[in-house]
DNA sequence: CGAAGATCGTGAATCGTTTCAAGCTACGCT
DNA sequence: AGCGTAGCTTGAAACGATTCACGATCTTCG
């Protein structure tokens, strides 16, 4: 089915392609009767634009204004899993950014699919976005240049690359703080909680950790993999936990929803936090301060962490051609609670 | 400024615009000689392609989607708070459906506010999207009378007007079902827990309890009413409920988070739940199962209501002018665990 | 030696829009 | 009447890639 294109309503309204196209970008050009008779044109065949065509005559898309309102424009903020706290509170801290510039943020969800990941690019790239802050999946070298050569900025988050900008929060780091401070409170046997789909940075978080402990004398932890990073999946490690021998007197998990959920297990199984196990989570998402055992966890600074994305992405934009790639790295901290 | 094209690439090379297509697109169509040359002054020359001329010239060769022919579109998903799962389990749902008709969604968040609604709503306009789902807060019919001018379709979630699409779940019969089952496990002097920001469903949820309690013959619930839908504030609840006197024996919470903040705290206070107070909250979000005491709830078909949303907001889009707005109202159900 | 294939390249047509110089009307003014 | 002006419309020329029916060469073989 051949899309109906501009020159088909055109016919229908008893006018010329030019005139379709002005009642489309500058409806104000066109005479009351003939707009209205257009737009019904329109709306009988359905019309859709054709972005492409759309995009490709018009050419780079228009430079910031002289001087003044630069126009309001939208930025793709793709994330892995809307439904984790982690990702939404990043993407927050971007569109607070994005905001307070005066710009929109549209959120994008790559579900963990390279192909759904793709996809919004796509989209994004059709809706003529100004750029895109994405916590990346599959996403490679061409990908990026694709997007930059559609005049886009290109920011990740959580990942890098020396050709693009990216904002993270130093996973190592993460790692090592929390093995310190099971080893500080004199936890030998620690084990690790994860889950299958591990994104890069829990495998950063466990090497930091893994490396502190066994530079301090212990053996490396034991690892547990998980269906999910989710409290269920906690509740099930809580039993294999049980189950190990010698049993760990420490657990630092990928992320508090995993940890909430053992915690939680624990308590039903009689297991006393922390002076049986410590635990110990990543994150510090909300729940982490009211959790039945408040919890011990790394807190990153997610907020922040968008806001700085998002304020690469701008600083990309408004510097054209002259811009750096920047890496922008950010401490996490431990925050004592009462789990570890 | 000008964007290298294949044309100055072909006469660097020295063959037809067409072979360096080729060399793109089909290379084993091109000697290896002329490859090679081709590839250099693409290299050389720093040549990207444009998309939109690829698209254009290729047509809707796309992701290959069910009916081939109808063009993929764009959807705004505009939710109150992108953070509470509540919201985006309804969001996935509408995104799932979506998908599936080969369209995609995009996800604004209002955070409460009618003012950035209406920016959202701006932004989508711009964007030329085919229909948006919304969870409304302050939205009007001169609203959805606008976006409908503009050729979008309009299903609001959660809420119901007779001019417009509608899916909602019937929060009346949520709140009777959880006031019914606390009356049914013997429990008298009851409490509801909510926010001060609280939204429609809510306030139908608290109606519909407080009916059926004072048919039962007792009295009209105590209302609690804290600053936010989240845990911290359900801590806070639980300091306000053990200093009521008579001090109640059951409390309905407004959603889960509210529920395990509360019972959290209610465990540190000594407080054991069910036993001395029972408590029901309203979501079945996924923490509610693991939760310290797995919580007695109220589950929303959050995944079907945005699936139905997104089934009409299509149906609109296919049936044009012919198109009757229809409500399609869902029944929450109960699930019962161990907290009430 | 010549014809039939095979192998490579060519270049014009095309996709659906936007843009813009130029044309047309109708109107007001001198 | 003549002319300028303002307001609308028109139509064709881009935009940059892909496609495809044809040529141009080169092999191969009777």
């Amino acid at each position: 089915m051949a899309q109906t294109s501009i020159r088909e309503v055109a016919r229908r309204a008893g006018v010329s392609v030019g005139t379709v196209s002005n009642v489309l970008n500058r409806p104000d050009l066109v005479a009351e009767a003939t707009r209205n008779r257009v737009r019904a044109a329109i709306e009988e065949l359905g019309f859709v634009r054709n972005e492409s065509a759309r995009r490709l005559r018009r050419g780079p898309e228009r430079t910031a204004g002289e001087f003044g309102d630069e126009p309001r424009r939208a930025f793709g903020v793709v994330v892995e899993d809307l439904t984790n706290p982690y990702a939404t509170d990043v993407a927050r801290g971007a569109e607070a950014a994005l905001n307070a510039a005066g710009h929109d943020a549209l959120w994008l969800s790559s579900d963990y699919s390279a192909a759904k990941e793709r996809r919004s690019l796509e989209l994004l790239e059709d809706q003529r976005a100004a750029g895109v802050l994405i916590i990346p999946v599959g996403l490679g070298a061409r990908d990026t240049s694709r997007l930059r050569a559609a005049g886009m900025s290109v920011v990740l988050i959580d990942r890098n690359a020396s050709d693009v900008c990216s904002a993270q929060v130093d996973h190592v780091a993460g790692g090592e703080i929390a093995a310190a401070h099971l080893l500080g409170i004199g936890r030998e046997r620690i084990a690790f909680v994860t889950g299958v789909r591990e994104p890069q940075p829990c495998v950063e978080r466990r090497d930091g950790a893994a490396r502190t402990i066994v530079e301090a004398g212990f053996a490396k932890p034991a690892t547990l993999i998980q269906d999910a990073l989710s409290p269920t999946e906690g509740q099930a490690a809580a039993h294999q936990i049980m189950a190990m021998s010698p049993r760990p007197d420490g657990v630092f998990c990928a992320n508090d929803l995993l940890a909430i959920g053992l915690i939680n297990e624990f308590g039903r199984l009689g297991v006393r936090v922390p002076d049986d196990i410590a635990v110990i989570g990543y994150d510090d998402i909300e729940l982490a301060a009211s959790a039945a055992v408040p919890l011990t966890t790394i807190r990153q600074p997610r907020r922040e962490l968008g806001w700085e994305a998002a304020e690469l992405a701008l600083a990309e934009i408004r510097e054209g051609k002259s811009h750096q790639h920047r890496q922008v790295v950010l401490r996490p901290d431990l925050v004592i609670r009462e789990s570890a």
